[in-house]
RNA sequence: GCUGUGGUGGUGUAGGGGUUAGCACGAGGGAUUGUGGUUCCCUCAGCCCGGGUUCAAUUCCCGGCCACGGCCCCA
């Protein structure tokens, strides 16, 4: 028996209607907003991951050689394929612009609930303006994609490393890396990302610098609460005689996001928020849920500049999103059994009205112009293909979900009619066997 | 990368060193050659793989593979 590789699964019919439902849902949000979808091949140069991310990914890429010898990889994200693509070809089109993306991704390593090594990333991004509004309006556009799933529960947090780096560089951390190791500025955001309070102090002590600056960053972790903790963050910033145009930045950013989309159900500004990337330059915030444990960001993104490495230096920096798409099913799918709903996305379930047409014996024939008509309409329509007997046809027809049987036998053919059941309360009628009279019974 | 638990028909399960490996759902056929979702009968189909211990392994041991969790990491 062969078996699908490891880390990839399969998708059956229910969940690729839900997967198509919910890439739909997200879909509309992003085109009101201005956004318009791309896509880019599956894969692509081994140096476009390199060149974003180091050498050091190649251990968790799909990479492989062509047969010219070409080094290529599998995608493990959609941001750089982007990126590349408006290098690429997209350089006359009007700034800034918007672009949302789909699809699959793959990363080797090991998997896990809510992580597979073939992944599906939903993403956006503006690229060609920055500044406050753009932060909003991405920020806004994730909460209005989250809120129009359905999903609840989760807590959405702000932070901006471009504040945290003037902090840091302010108490007097490096932003310069020590020969093979990270520069000290970067552990700094590592620890305070993971709340590690014990290290901090060890690297205050080990860089020799005032455990006052400690004291200052504890006090800012403290001000992370809801959107009260700028104004709480302002004078211990202006006391240690930091810039604030930052923190005024932000505070700007989260008041155009109260307006541009409904309040999430949690929401933190946190300026301990450090997203890990050294590519992120101003906000960031990131999305979690609290039913997928410790895989539980569903959503992340922020301000970063990339387009550089593209020749586009004009365009950095940009700010955007991916979201885990597996993830943000994996939790609505935990939501809707915890509260005992069966349908996951509203609509999933299929059309409520599926005709099972049965040639019960007489030759196919006679059937398929009702069924080519009906099919014309828009009507869903099973053939039966097999020649059943009567009575397995109905279960046939019950076992696909049919909502409704037409049962297509000698006497109905010499009367030029069909016999219609309604299967939910056995109701029949004959009909003329013309799409227009079977559809105005079904209606009816 | 570390670590915990588990793998019996398609699905869910019972059992257990020697068994016709049990049950339920499922699928196919029949009872019922023009009416299903109730009932009855028949059929299909299983001990993850490899090695070891043993007269004998699906059962015990080791390894692998796969699945589900917890850390590390996560462009």
């Amino acid at each position: 028996m062969v078996q699908r590789p490891r880390g990839t699964r399969d998708f059956g019919p229910l969940e690729s209607r839900r997967r198509r439902l919910l890439e739909q849902v997200l879909d509309v949000e992003a085109v009101c907003a201005g956004f318009d979808r791309v896509q880019t091949p599956i894969f692509e140069s081994l140096d476009l991951f390199t060149a974003k991310s180091g050498p050091g990914v190649i251990g968790q890429l799909y990479a492989f050689e062509d047969k010219g010898g070409r080094p290529l990889t599998l995608r493990p994200e959609l941001t750089a394929p982007v990126m590349r693509m408006i290098a690429e070809g997209m350089r006359a089109e009007a700034k800034p612009m918007r672009l949302a993306y789909h699809g699959a991704c793959f990363r080797y390593e090991e998997f896990k609930t809510g992580r597979y090594r073939e992944f599906y990333q939903y993403g956006i991004e503006v690229v060609g303006a920055d500044g406050p509004l753009v932060d909003a309006e991405v920020i806004a556009l994730a909460v209005r994609m989250l809120h129009a799933t359905g999903l609840k529960g989760w807590t959405l947090r702000i932070g901006h490393v471009g504040l945290l780096r003037d902090v840091l560089a302010g108490l007097g951390l490096s932003a310069e890396a020590s020969e093979g190791g990270e520069a000290p500025t970067a552990t700094a955001m590592r620890l305070l990302d993971k709340g590690d309070d014990a290290g901090l102090a060890d690297l205050f002590a080990a860089q020799r610098l005032d455990a006052a600056g400690l004291d200052l960053l504890r006090a800012l972790g403290d001000a992370s609460g809801g959107r009260e903790s700028i104004a709480t963050a302002r004078p211990l910033l202006e006391a240690h005689g930091l810039p604030l145009q930052a923190l005024d930045a932000l505070e700007e950013t989260v008041e155009a996001l109260g307006l541009l989309a409904p309040a999430p159900p949690s929401l933190e500004v946190d300026l301990r928020v450090a997203r890990g990337l050294d590519y992120y330059t101003g906000m960031v915030f990131e999305v979690h849920v609290p039913e997928l444990g410790g895989e539980g960001q569903v959503l992340g993104g922020g301000t970063y500049r990339l387009l550089h490495l593209f020749g586009l230096d004009d365009l950095d920096p940009s700010c955007g999103f991916g979201l885990g798409f597996d993830r943000v099913l994996l939790a609505l799918e935990h939501q809707a059994e915890a509260e005992g709903r069966s349908e996951v996305l509203p609509g999933e379930a299929g059309p409520k009205t599926r005709v099972a047409v049965v040639p019960f014996r007489v030759p196919a024939s006679a059937v398929l112009p009702v069924v080519a008509g009906l099919r014309d309409e828009g009507v869903v329509v099973d053939l039966e293909l097999r020649g059943r007997a009567i009575g397995k046809a109905f279960s046939w027809a019950d076992g696909v979900g049919a909502s409704h049987v037409l049962v297509v036998g000698p006497r109905d053919l010499e009367a030029g009619t069909g016999n219609l059941k309604r299967l939910k309360d056995g109701v029949q009628v004959d009909v003329a066997l013309t799409a227009s009279d079977v559809l105005a019974a079904l209606n009816g």
